[in-house]
DNA sequence: CTTGACCCTGACATTAATGGCAGGGTGTAT
DNA sequence: ATACACCCTGCCATTAATGTCAGGGTCAAG
């Protein structure tokens, strides 16, 4: 199959695909006028390889593993875990981050209907300051 | 008060501060020989930019709002309260987004630890894809 | 032989704030 | 005057995957 089906049935850009490519995480065929010929299985490895994008994971992360779950489940291949505990690390965090924000803008937000429940006085750029709690 | 002391002072590097007046975020006089000369309004006004920055809004969002807020009380800022809302908005999705990750990485984290939980046979190209419900 | 659909490579753009360098001017103290 | 700290502008780099050109082959059908 050329690049242009595969990229019909996958759902990716040719851009993409050819980008996978480059990085190492598929090697299709050339034939003699240089057009890439894809073998069956290729398709299910594009979807794959965006299943993992979709958690977050890099080309070169799944580069790492990816023959090893190609070939059988998943949980056999080691390369995995360590990729999973690290990824999920950073989204734990990022998690965290992103929940303190939206508590400080819930607040701020609640004070435009609510009025000022502390002070009503005028606010000087003291007071501002120590209102930015982060 | 010149751009190093205002950086020392801010905790934001030269760059930024002069990256924010490109934005048109402060305006700083002009000297004779071209520096930059901050009033000492200026440091309260960088730390502003700053906490909204770290709120995750951008630049030209905090510009629609910054003259006002650092005039007056920020709910008295009719400005400001759409951008907290949508800001609010697309945090709530990438907290959602990340929190859809963030299990199925637990899922498939736990599922090394505990074996194979569904299925003990040897897993398929086609069951593979269906296990990747994203 | 021409049209049109397909393929190729290579290169630049995107995003937003920041880092960092080159090349040069200013100002003060010794 | 020489050193040193400070300032200036302008430019390129960063990140990661993808979009989008330009300029050019390939190939089947008419």
């Amino acid at each position: 199959m050329k690049i242009g089906e595969l990229s019909r049935r996958t759902g990716a850009s040719i851009r993409s695909l050819r980008y996978y490519e480059a990085q190492g995480l598929i090697a299709p065929l050339r034939e003699s006028n240089g057009y890439r010929e894809y073998s069956p299985m290729a398709e299910d490895q594009v979807r794959t390889i965006r299943f993992y994008l979709q958690l977050g994971l890099t080309t070169e992360q799944i580069a790492g593993f990816l023959n090893c779950v190609l070939s059988r489940p998943e949980t056999f291949c080691t390369e995995v875990l360590p990729v999973y505990e690290s990824k999920l690390a950073d989204i734990e965090a990022q998690i965290a981050q992103l929940t303190r924000i939206r508590d400080n803008l819930v607040d701020r937000i609640s004070s435009f209907r609510g009025e000022s429940e502390l002070g009503e006085g005028e606010s000087t750029r003291d007071e501002r300051s120590k209102r930015y709690g982060f």
